[in-house]
DNA sequence: TAGCGTAGTCGAATCGATTCGATTTCGCGC
DNA sequence: GCGCGAAATCGAATCGATTCGACTACGCTA
């Protein structure tokens, strides 16, 4: 029976340290490189590892034992695919894998939706980072304060447990209405992010819930200066989602049209232009667009005013946060970033007319 | 010391077998619904994990007892950063996502670059998805064999112990370029993709080394109709790499000039439109481009034409292989993906003069 | 009423490593 | 020549669950 147990049973640290004569112990040192061992003794170990087909220790066995697993858990809002077309999300998400590269983490994706791609509670994960998550999370969050798994928080909900990357959403959204004042628009119509989950596209009231953070703090910064200016809100930020607002905002009497929109998107934005152009009028003439993210758009024709946030650098904070964390070190939270205003060619002064 | 424990020791299985009066095994099976409880049980079991605040198995320790882990390693080839910017690559990988989510599994994103990110060859797997990889990662799919993990190669390397997905891309080229022939052209020029990591762009001549087996397979198919046609290879699959590809070969003689361009991909093509342009000359009229793809880039303003392959169905089939072999079956491999010649109009006949 | 199957529970082995404390070995200074 | 400290090695406990085989009651049939 041994003999046919070849086939089929991997070999563990104690098959190779047998058959390189010594304890298991030892073999561990000669692999893992903790404590002193000769050379003639890890060459050994080594090479009875090689001749029994062992690829060093089972990561299971070794988290288990060490209490790490190397995987830090990335919570996204909504659908994969949608957080991937997000180019803020992928940058951020760029960024913390730099900023994680050299701790050789691996990111697991895990969405917020009970259902779906992963279970954001059952995941091995030694630290977690939401990225602009809802406060659909806030039970997770319980739970990882329960199991000390560190938590970092961008752009999403706020408890005093774990640490924020904040972004000057609301100020940021101040700076752009200003803008639009200082050109002497009166009349400006907002194109919002999505409210909530599930909730679909239309105007946005007094009295609409509004549960994604980044919406409603970018939504109160315009509001800030435009208290009256109408609203509506995509489900998705893509520039599809972004004409059919524009549409929808500019369908009104010429008197009463907006000379300017706020997108609270470059990806919406794009498609506010496109509904601009396509209703016969002139971007940074008839109607002025802002948007909101600074990302380049390739083979984009035209140069986006627009609210340039630090996206990689917020990743990258959030990554060196949680090395941080993992090293017992905590960061002074929130560590805010700040957005820039680039004055691009799709805003001008107000019409005459 | 009994009592002051309680502050840092995170209570186990055990301590709630014991608070419930019941033994470990019991209060596991009371937690995993295998096997029989009587209903009184398993509420003592789950009551008393509340008031502990214990919040279910610890996943290490679990996954070490069962060999398994639920999470699905996906290997990018390149930075995470270009893998998110290239839409095929983020819309397979939402198909992937899809396939894999009634499963449960988590999806750890490693890339092929030894260092980096996460490292591939210790993490905690339970099957293992290559998208697009080169033959940098032979070695880590050895160690994948011979841990008996399941690896599923998505227009990657080809090996006999792996299940492959695979794309026309040799014969999709083909059907591109006879569109081009059988609308008249003859000078064509090629815009490839990257040809090997961290090869720089240029031009691609007959001995020009080809890792990336996408690249090769789709400048195969077109040399197969055009076998003379100078190609201009780019690092990423950006407009901006597809912008300076096409002036480069656009920079010769009017005579020599070629008069349509096969882009490898969209992204590539988009840029290729936007060079075109800028030389003052009329994509679809002076110049044809095609591209390679089928995404949709909304705010484009052309109807590019291109060949359109299913990568939501690909990551879908992907994922979908993935959970038949975890079950112990062995799809039919290659997984066959074929694509569809869409006719827009950045195609047309050639220039009379 | 003896026999038997099953639901419910338990104890112990197991997964495959890491790590702690103890032991041996060796070189070296006094 | 003796003891001492560091290097090298070992054995055993440990991480926290799952799972297998055994055991106890209990209800049912013949």
């Amino acid at each position: 029976m041994t003999a046919s147990d070849q086939h089929t049973r991997r070999p563990t640290l104690a098959d190779v340290a047998k058959a390189a004569g010594v304890s298991v112990s030892t073999a561990s040192i000669a692999f893992s490189g903790s404590g002193p061992v000769s050379d003639a003794t890890r060459e050994r170990v080594l090479a009875a590892a090689a001749s029994l087909g062992y690829d060093g220790p089972d990561p299971r066995a070794r988290s288990l034992r060490q209490g790490r697993s190397g995987v830090i858990g990335v919570v996204l809002e909504g659908s994969l695919l949608y957080a991937f077309r997000d180019p803020v999300t992928s940058i951020t998400l760029d960024g913390v894998a730099t900023a994680l590269g050299p701790q050789g983490a691996g990111l697991l994706l895990l969405t917020d939706s009970g259902e779906g791609a992963a279970t954001i509670d059952t995941a091995a994960v030694d630290a977690v980072i939401l990225l602009g998550c809802s406060t659909r999370v806030d039970h997770s969050i319980e739970v990882f304060g329960r199991r000390d798994i560190p938590v970092v928080s961008v752009e999403g909900p706020s408890r005093p447990e774990l640490v924020e990357v904040t972004l000057d959403n609301r100020a940021a959204s101040v700076v752009a209405a200003r803008h639009l004042q200082s050109l002497g628009h009166e009349r400006v119509g907002i194109a919002t992010l999505g409210t909530a989950d599930g909730q679909p596209a239309g105007p946005v009231t007094e009295d609409t819930p509004i549960a994604v953070s980044v919406t409603r703090e970018r939504l109160l910064g315009t509001r800030e200066i435009y208290p009256d200016a109408p609203a509506w809100s995509s489900v998705h930020n893509t520039p599809e989602d972004g004409r059919r607002a524009a549409l929808a905002l500019l369908d009104v009497a010429a008197s009463e049209r907006p000379t300017a929109i706020v997108a609270q998107a470059d990806l919406l934005a794009i498609g506010v232009i496109q509904a601009v152009e396509e209703l016969g009028l002139v971007v940074g003439v008839d109607v002025s667009v802002i948007g909101f993210d600074g990302i380049r758009i390739d083979g984009f024709a035209h140069d986006l005013t627009t609210m340039v946030q630090p996206a990689s650098a917020k990743g990258h904070a959030a990554g060196a946060a949680v090395t941080a964390l993992l090293a017992g070190d905590r960061p002074d939270t929130p560590i805010a970033f700040t957005c820039e205003l680039h004055v691009g060619s799709t805003t001008g002064p107000v019409p005459s007319s």
